[in-house]
DNA sequence: TCTGGGGTCCTAGGACCC
DNA sequence: TCTGGGGTCCTAGGACCC
């Protein structure tokens, strides 16, 4: 039987979050920021409306926040992230199979739920669905690809007189809708790539679907290729069974202020470490590479600019917080040079691999191969499970203490669903 | 004054081997 | 005087995604 894929994609997923605990808000435009309170990462369809921009950086547009009242909210993930959940939890109840895509979007395999229902109805039921249970938007998009289903949910975003929901697995209304959209909403088009397009009279999606492949393959890559054939309602992006593990694990952030000083970077960059490394254990994986690197503000262009990063191989593959925060203090160390305004910092962990990827230390005496590594892992589960219970409990002695970094959040509203004293009050 | 964070995949080219 | 060819592995960089 062929495989029929929904696409769900929930409508302005941040500032819907924000919105649904602030009733008062209801048709006011709002934008979430990005970290530091740094750029629009998300917009309520009142403050699309007015032409604000994804991605512009907030002191660009302050006329307009003065002019039309538009609510700011910093970042909360720990909100999003909850009410993620839910969505997905909500979703996995009604198909069979679910890839969850991003914190937003999750991909259905439905193939053969037209037996029961048509797929149209199905769709209006998973949206109903979630925003019984959640309360938040979504829109449905139908198709027999992975890249089909997404650009049905892109006109079930545009055309309101979907209703939120499209059907596209008729093959002639495929290309129907394919004819109207530009090439660059294709998923897997960037901006690069639809400006060489452009250059070759390849504007709308329908054109780029009836391009040769061979063509295609030899201007660009099997990528644009394998899109190509998704448009065309050939299947190239399976199920995954297993879903392959993480190949690598990052924790960086822009600092709240500039940091000059040796101990500002090292207290930031212990803190990053220790929480890679919390991610590390969270997928039972262990690393045999770490990165740092320490970069100024490249859009401050009248002042001196320094970027560098370090990598080091670990001898033995470890998830061991001390021994990474150890391991990155001396990187940073190495590169670090005084007398610039550092604005940003991070740590890379990559060569992971699971338990059975570990290597006996060669160096360990007979008999107590494991005894060092079974020492550090009850540790790190104890520091774990003290943190998970109270955040942040427990921290390298590196990272403790007053920190210059952190980041500003001036907006943020509360953690209003996994915070007791947070939750919201009914009158 | 103020510009996010975290990922994946593919390709080209160099090093090295026989 | 003539100066190969094919294969693998690794890395850096570029493109994309949300």
């Amino acid at each position: 039987m062929k495989t029929v894929f929904a696409h769900v994609d929930c409508n302005n997923f941040y500032a819907s979050c924000e919105k649904l605990f602030r009733p008062d808000l209801r048709n006011t435009p709002i934008v979430v920021l990005s970290n530091n309170d740094g750029c629009v990462v998300a917009r309520s369809k009142e403050a699309k409306a007015l032409g604000i921009k994804m991605g512009v950086p907030v002191h660009q547009i302050k006329s307009e926040i003065r002019q039309y009242g538009i609510q700011l909210f910093s970042s909360n993930y720990t909100l999003y992230g909850d009410m993620s959940h839910r969505v997905m939890v909500t979703l996995e109840a009604l198909a069979p199979r679910v890839d969850v895509y991003s914190i937003d979007e999750a991909f259905l395999d439905i193939t053969g739920i037209d037996k029961a229902v048509s797929f149209a109805d199905f769709g209006r039921q998973v949206k109903d669905t979630v925003y019984q249970n959640v309360g938040l938007p979504v829109c449905v998009g139908i198709a027999p690809t992975r890249t089909l289903a997404k650009l049905a949910n892109y006109a079930a975003k545009k055309f309101a007189a979907t209703k939120g929901v499209v059907d596209l697995t008729d093959p002639a209304r495929q290309r129907r809708l394919l004819a109207i959209v530009p090439v660059e909403e294709v998923w897997g088009v960037g901006r690069k790539l639809s400006v060489k397009l452009q250059a070759m009279g390849i504007t709308n999606a329908l054109q780029l679907a009836d391009t040769d492949l061979a063509t295609l393959r030899k201007r660009f890559s099997v990528v644009l290729e394998r899109t190509a054939r998704e448009l065309n309602g050939t299947a190239c992006i399976a199920w995954d069974d297993a879903p392959s593990p993480k190949k690598q694990i990052m924790c960086s952030r822009s600092f709240g202020q500039p940091l000059q000083s040796l101990p500002d970077l090292e207290k930031a960059v212990a803190h990053y470490a220790t929480r890679a490394t919390e991610k590390l254990r969270g997928g039972q994986q262990f690393a045999g590479e770490l990165i740092v690197f320490i970069r100024t503000n490249p859009f401050r262009t009248n002042v001196a600019q320094y970027s560098k990063s370090a990598s080091v191989k670990l001898v033995n593959s470890t998830q061991d917080s001390r021994l990474i925060v150890q391991q990155a203090l001396g990187q940073l160390r190495s590169i670090y040079r005084s007398g610039y305004d550092y604005a940003k910092a991070g740590v890379m962990l990559s060569e992971l691999v699971d338990e059975t990827g570990l290597q006996e230390d060669l160096f360990e005496p007979l008999g107590t191969e494991n005894l060092g590594r079974a020492k550090s892992e009850r540790l790190m589960a104890v520091m774990d499970e003290i943190n998970r219970k109270s955040r942040a409990t427990l921290c390298m002695a590196r990272a403790a203490g007053p920190t210059a970094y952190v980041m500003r959040r001036e907006h943020l509203s509360p953690a209003y669903t996994t915070d007791r004293a947070a939750l919201p009050k009914v009158r």
